[in-house]
RNA sequence: GUCCAUGUAGUGUAGUGGUUAGCAUAGGGGACUGUGGAUCCCCUGGCUCGGGUUCAAAUCCCGGCUUGGACC
């Protein structure tokens, strides 16, 4: 049993917990910056490590092109290439390869893509997926999904649901590695009969976790919600739930109160390369010339390297000259910023108090 | 003092008689959610001044002023 439940709230399905791999034991909730290439972008892994991130994830098809499976086979595995001794998962690519600029085709067989380095064809089938994050010896390994962006036809998503679902039963069957614990992903759209259909078929397999996946992608922020609600219906409580792709504090705070137990997310850092700070009282641009003077922190009891020493007018100068080192100081600040929110998150739920804690933290987060 | 040159958003510039006066940057606002981004979008803001020529002037002419240069 990888995943064990400490502690349920009383009024929501938020729940506290612990998730064991292989390299790493890490308590629920918790949230996964994005690693993509062996580092995350002006952040190292010292710097991630130090605002206590305990896992992350990375790319698996992105890995195989650079540096190839042959050099991490020579350094044993992916941990010790990169010096990592925490957790990490491997996203399969299947959000990736639906890029338009690399996808060439997909089919049930698998896709065939083009690598964004040079344009050499390359194909993925689940399987190849399976053994190639077998090969990085990741912790966890996501399934290859069928995944669409939002805007599409009804039946496009039908026919991912579909693919999802053949390539999950695949990828279960060549999946042998004792070590590294295999998530699927429910896919479905906004669609409650697509959800409802893709989450039972998922859950009814022997995967480690289930993943909530095609979401965040342009929809309305109520119809992911809905979507998130349609699709846990359907999935095992006592399994570990992660949602794919979701990082804003509010959505977060949200999910957490749905049951949902892990996250990964681009948004903080992005958003701090793009001039937003995360604060309890929603996000700041640190573009706008009020803070030109303002020599206050960004967050008073923030213990992140940038609250503790720097102040707002410090980082405005910074951002207006453009400098890049100040996108280490905010990408800290961020990350840390949805690190500490979870670390409350989980003591709340553990002292029982979760809802209310998440009814003051939307009331004061003014988007 | 004389002669020559110069003057277009805050700044740097494009524009040889008919342009909604273009671009960059600065200024203001917005977007971004399993990362090719150091990204994208929107807004504000301008013809040195006064005459004249012309149907029509940032554009041509005269004068003032600005700034730069040369010569006394």
């Amino acid at each position: 049993m990888c995943f064990t439940i400490s502690k349920k709230d009383k009024n929501t399905l938020a729940r506290t917990g612990v998730l064991k791999t292989k390299h790493a034991e890490i308590k629920t909730p918790f949230f996964m910056p994005v690693v993509t290439k062996g580092i995350a972008k002006y952040l190292t892994l010292d710097q991630l490590e130090k605002l206590n991130t305990k896992c992350f994830i990375s790319n698996s098809y992105l890995l195989y092109l650079k540096p190839g499976e042959d050099l991490l086979k020579k350094t044993k595995d992916y941990h010790n290439f990169i010096n990592w001794k925490g957790g990490i998962f491997t996203d399969s690519g299947g959000f990736q390869l639906k890029n338009p600029e690399f996808m060439i085709k997909i089919n049930n067989k698998g896709v065939w893509f083009r690598s964004p380095f040079n344009g050499d064809k390359h194909f993925m089938s689940p399987e190849r997926v399976i053994k190639l994050q077998n090969n990085i010896s990741s912790d966890v390994a996501m399934i290859l999904d069928d995944m669409q962006d939002a805007h599409k036809t009804k039946k496009d998503y039908e026919i991912a649901v579909n693919r999802t679902i053949d390539w999950a039963k695949r990828a279960i069957k060549v999946h042998k590695n004792k070590d590294q614990l295999l998530f699927g992903i429910v896919q479905g759209g906004i669609y409650k009969d697509l959800r409802e259909k893709c989450a039972k078929e998922i859950n009814s397999l022997p995967f480690d976790g289930i993943a909530i996946g095609g979401l965040a992608l342009g929809e309305s922020k109520e119809n992911m919600h809905k979507a998130i609600d349609y699709s846990l219906e359907h999935i095992d409580r006592g399994k570990i739930k992660y949602l794919m792709g979701v990082g804003s504090p509010e959505d977060i705070i949200q999910a957490i109160g749905k049951g949902v137990d892990c996250f990964d997310s681009i948004y903080p850092t992005k958003m701090a390369r793009h001039g937003i700070l995360f604060t309890r009282k929603g996000p700041i641009n640190i573009k706008k010339a009020i803070y030109k003077e303002n020599f206050e922190k960004v967050e008073k009891d923030c213990d992140c390297p940038c609250c503790k020493k720097h102040t707002l007018a410090y980082l405005y100068h910074l951002y207006r000259l453009n400098e890049p080192g100040v996108k280490i100081l905010m990408s800290m600040h961020n990350i840390r910023f949805i690190h500490r929110l979870i670390e409350e998150a989980r003591k709340k739920i553990k002292e029982g108090n979760f809802e209310s804690f998440q009814i003051d933290f939307l009331k004061n987060y003014k988007i």
